[in-house]
RNA sequence: AGGCCCGUAGCUCAGUUGGUUAGAGCGCUACCUUGACACGGUAGAGGUCUGGGGUUCGAGUCCCCACGGGCCUACCA
């Protein structure tokens, strides 16, 4: 029988077929009543304003290697998809793209215009789904989400009447951050603080009843206008001769107080500040404290409104200009310095932020903080990596109430209806949702206001802010507020992968929300996950952020076309080390598409000689290993080769470094250490090793070999899995022994084996390894022919290394080209060769007439010297008596015997130099 | 203003509890198209871990300071 595969690896085609077999067999369908620990995890929904972009690709791909890891591992593993509806973000879009058609969603009308986002949805859900499909991701598309579905609008009113009943929900006319291009409020967290430079300037106010001026200085003249006191410390002497007194608002004429508070810093400009209540948030705290009017001076656009007087219709910026000319035109400005200082800007638009009074929908955030903050002080939540513990720790501290109401068209609608009489609030009755037009709503909205009876209500326009709904995602998606068996076998969920960046936006709000929502008595089985692990940021080569004006995103998908998702994930897992941000170069998925056809060609080897496998008496049922868990290996009369021991060995090894590593999400590690075992370990020597023994005559000694490289290389695939799933699944369907296997997806991890690790093995295959290295070193030097097979002469003291040697000398040969290998006990001197030499042993090939003397004099000095300051700092230790006192006796007792192996070979490397230069003086 | 992270080979980065000769990928040098693989093989060159101080028998690893870079939070106009 023979098996020819191609010569190259080509991702694309097959890729294609798998993501799609996959999909189509909805292979990664959840069933709670399946056996087996459950490990569950929620998709951080990517909003649908686009296609996947390399940050979600990160994202995916760490939870797809978990996923699988633990799924192979015998969990009963869901991981659930869907798409946030994105209420600002998607408005913004289609409102770009209305734009563009020179149409604002005014001009649609607010059912018009939420069709135009329906439609974008589609498209854009579309988009993603085929993509995520595309990538591999192992989720179940049978249970996939949307925020803004009617079962998820249900939770959104459950969680939204519950906190208004409980009095955490209410509504009230505050300072908020309102976008004038968005025109809406929005919350703290969606505002950037960038610096800018600006100016102060000095405005003179001048005192009713008298000569004398008040300076104060502003960042913002413009809003003046709505000025409704002048604000001192109360303890400034400067001033205290004006306490009661009033000012005469210039350009306003308007009579406002000279109020003390001790908000005010001495310091800063005058000591003196004009107070504009409804334009500034502590000017907003202090107008409050001391009863002072808010005047609005804008308009939703942040132009001057009516209030503004003669300035009313002018844009915030051209009203500041205006104004500071008037202002110096009538000598009340006193001077202009120039000022940095932080300014809020939409982190949507990019639009500045402007700070204003209005009526907007809030949620009390203390209370629920509280608890928050315990669970993870209390380490029922652990972050991982730890030090945002205490970032997350210090926002639950100090956080304030949360604006949940938006003036947008798309997004959840806030279920109180207002009387047009009386002017109450009433809320839906409960929480069931209808379809109307395929719209969800609320159904039982009320029909009579429940103050005064009247009927004459509507529904509050405002919808609420998309991360309120993302914050009941882990839930809601499970079928929440109904108690279904999702509910109770996912919830609470296993773990969270997010981005750092959405840590207060939705991993905070999910735990507040999760604890206060869920009706479990016991906290841990209220908390919306386990375990919280924040990944990196995926930046470009010369680590600046990827952004589509910078120019330098790239396309996961192009990628993955190009060059394969595998090379691609496996290029993420390796580079994502917890807390360290990801530069992405093109080079790097060189290497690992490199990887990648490496594990092909092994494959390729394998496949190559079924032929001789079958000629060796082996059938390929015989391959598979007897205990596909435990990877068992095949013995030959009792016993095993070393290779195979140590092989055996290794892969035990590498098998619980990388449990260990994806159990600490140290992805970067289990990437590392599966690359090497595979293409170091298993292609570089064992494979080589084992070449010879393939067609020996002794049959049942090859089949040995046979089914044991068989068998190593099924379990590699199997480790690999989790970080190439495509290739090891086609892989594993082109094993002769695993022929009709469903998907290797559902094949066991590799289990612990700690039997099969052999130390013994390990330290003889690694003198070994060194024999032929030291061989291939010197033959480098001699600049021999690479093919050319040649004698050399070793010696070792110790009877048990030689013994090694003349054992393994259908190993050693070959690999080092060798004719021969003379084994002795008598160490060399420093004559008559090309010599290598160790503690251990020395390998010696004759000279011939090709030896380049002066670099090997070059190469021993270089060697001597650094040997010299090694030994020097060895000797020094050993002989500091705090040393040998206070270190562990391991410790002390390891650097003696290093020293002394170190000594020897000191000794015969100086030996060699001097007899080197002896020689290299008498012919010169 | 407060806090966090980073500064290790030419480049991009690893280096969990402090303990032999500090690693990887790419790049570089020399040789090799050997029936798995040139997306390959073999052998090499190249860092003393930003600087200074401290703790310790011992520090890239812990502490302090400085310099350089990045980020987050913040109601000083």
């Amino acid at each position: 029988m023979q098996r020819e595969i191609p010569k190259a690896y080509e991702p694309q085609e097959i890729e294609k077929r798998w993501a799609q077999a996959w999909f189509v067999e909805k292979l990664f369908r959840a069933d709670p009543k399946a056996p087996g620990p459950v490990f569950s995890i929620a998709l951080p929904p990517p909003n649908i304003t686009g296609s996947i972009h390399i940050g979600h690709m990160l994202e995916h791909t760490q939870i797809d290697i978990l996923v699988r890891w633990r799924r192979m591992s015998g969990f009963q593993t869901l991981w659930l998809p869907g798409m946030d509806h994105a209420g600002i973000g998607a408005q913004f879009v289609v409102e770009r793209q209305l734009a563009e058609e020179g149409l604002t969603r005014q001009q649609l009308g607010r059912e018009e215009f939420e069709r135009r986002v329906w439609q974008w949805r589609e498209q854009s859900g579309d988009t993603i789904k085929r993509q995520m499909i595309r990538l591999g991701t192992s989720c179940d598309w049978t249970r996939e989400r949307f925020t803004l579905e009617p079962a998820l609008y249900r939770a959104v009113l459950e969680a939204f009447l519950r906190l208004y009943r409980e009095g955490l929900i209410y509504r009230g006319r505050y300072m908020v951050n309102w976008c004038p291009r968005c025109q809406t409020a929005i919350s703290d967290l969606e505002v950037q603080h960038v610096e800018r430079a600006g100016k102060l300037w000095y405005i003179r106010y001048p005192v009713a009843g008298s000569k004398e001026h008040i300076v104060v200085a502003t960042t913002r003249p413009e809003t003046m206008l709505g000025d409704t006191a002048v604000a001192v410390h109360p303890d400034d002497e400067r001033y205290q001769h004006l306490a009661g007194k009033k000012v005469l608002l210039p350009l306003v004429n308007r009579e406002i107080p000279i109020i003390a508070d001790d908000f005010v810093d001495r310091e800063f400009g005058t000591g003196a500040v004009k107070v504009t209540p409804a334009h500034d948030p502590n000017d907003f705290e202090m107008g409050r404290r001391h009863h002072l009017p808010e005047i609005d001076v804008m308009t939703n656009d942040a132009r001057m409104s009516e209030a503004a007087g003669k300035y009313a219709g002018l844009d915030r910026y051209a009203a500041r200009e205006k104004i500071v000319e008037d202002l110096a035109a009538l000598g009340l400005l006193d001077r202009v310095t120039d000022h940095t200082h932080a300014t809020g800007v939409c982190d949507r638009c990019k639009s500045e932020i402007e700070p204003r009074v209005s009526v907007q929908w809030f949620c009390k955030m203390k209370p629920l903080a509280e608890e928050a903050a315990r669970v993870v002080r209390d380490k029922l939540i652990p972050i991982v990596p730890e030090n945002w513990e205490g970032v997350y720790l210090d926002w639950m501290e100090r956080i304030h109430d949360w604006c949940i109401s938006r003036q947008l068209w798309w997004g959840h609608r806030i279920p109180i209806w207002h009387c047009a009489d009386c002017g109450a609030m009433t809320p839906a009755r409960d929480s069931r949702v209808e379809l109307v037009n395929g719209r969800a709503q609320a159904a039982s909205g009320p029909e009579q206001c429940g103050a005064c009876g009247g009927s004459k209500l509507a529904q509050d326009t405002d919808v609420l802010d998309t991360w309120f709904s993302s914050g009941l995602w882990p839930f809601s998606t499970l079928g929440w507020p109904d108690n279904t068996e999702d509910l109770r076998t996912y919830y609470p969920t296993s773990l969270l992968i997010s981005g750092y960046d959405i840590l207060f936006f939705w991993d905070a709000r999910m735990i507040m929300m999760g604890l206060h929502l869920v009706e479990r008595v016991k906290i841990e089985e209220r908390i919306p996950f386990h375990r919280l692990y924040l990944h990196a940021i995926v930046r470009d080569p010369h680590g600046l952020k990827m952004s589509k004006t910078r120019g330098n995103v790239v396309d996961p998908l192009e990628i993955a076309e190009k060059h394969g998702t595998d090379a691609l994930r496996f290029t993420l897992a390796v580079m994502a080390a917890p807390g360290t941000d990801i530069a992405l170069s093109e080079e790097r998925i060189l290497s690992y598409r490199a990887f990648a056809n490496k594990i092909w060609n092994a494959a390729r080897f394998l496949f190559f000689n079924l032929e001789k496998i079958e000629a060796a008496g082996v059938t390929l049922e015989e391959l598979a290993a007897p205990d596909i868990r435990a990877a068992a290996p095949y013995q030959h009369k009792g016993e095993m080769a070393l290779t195979d021991r140590w092989i055996f060995s290794r892969l035990a090894a590498v098998r619980d470094v990388i449990s260990d590593a994806l159990e600490h999400f140290r992805f970067h590690e289990a990437a590392h250490v599966i690359y090497h075992f595979f293409w170091g370990d298993f292609c570089d020597w064992y494979i080589e090793w084992v070449k010879p023994r393939l067609g020996a005559a002794d049959r049942e000694a090859a089949a040995a070999t046979w089914r044991n490289l068989f068998s190593v290389f099924e379990a590699a695939l199997r480790l690999l899995h989790p970080f190439m799933p495509f290739l090891t699944e086609d892989l594993w369907h082109k094993l002769p022994q695993r022929a009709g296997a469903k998907s290797i997806a559902f094949e066991p991890f590799p289990g612990p084996q700690p039997a099969r690790r052999d130390a013994d093995a390990e330290r003889q295959m690694a003198l070994l390894q060194e024999i032929v290295v030291a061989a291939r070193n010197l033959r480098a030097e001699l600049k021999l022919d690479p093919k050319k097979k040649i004698a050399a002469e070793f010696a070792a003291s110790d009877g048990g290394v030689r013994k090694l040697v003349e054992a393994n000398l259908d190993f050693v040969l070959p690999l080092a080209t060798l004719s021969e290998l003379k084994v002795s006990a008598d160490r060399f001197d420093s004559s008559g060769g090309a010599t290598r030499s160790s503690a251990q042993f020395d390998l010696r090939i004759a000279y011939g007439d090709a030896i380049d003397v002066k670099a090997e004099v070059a190469r021993l000095r270089k060697e001597t010297d650094r040997l010299a300051k090694d030994l020097e700092s060895k000797r020094t230790r050993l002989a500091d008596d705090t040393f040998r006192s206070r270190a562990p006796a391991e410790v002390v007792r390891t650097l003696e015997t290093t020293m002394a192996e170190r000594q020897a070979e000191y000794q015969k490397l100086r030996d060699r130099l001097a007899q080197l230069e002896r020689a290299a003086g008498s012919t010169a």
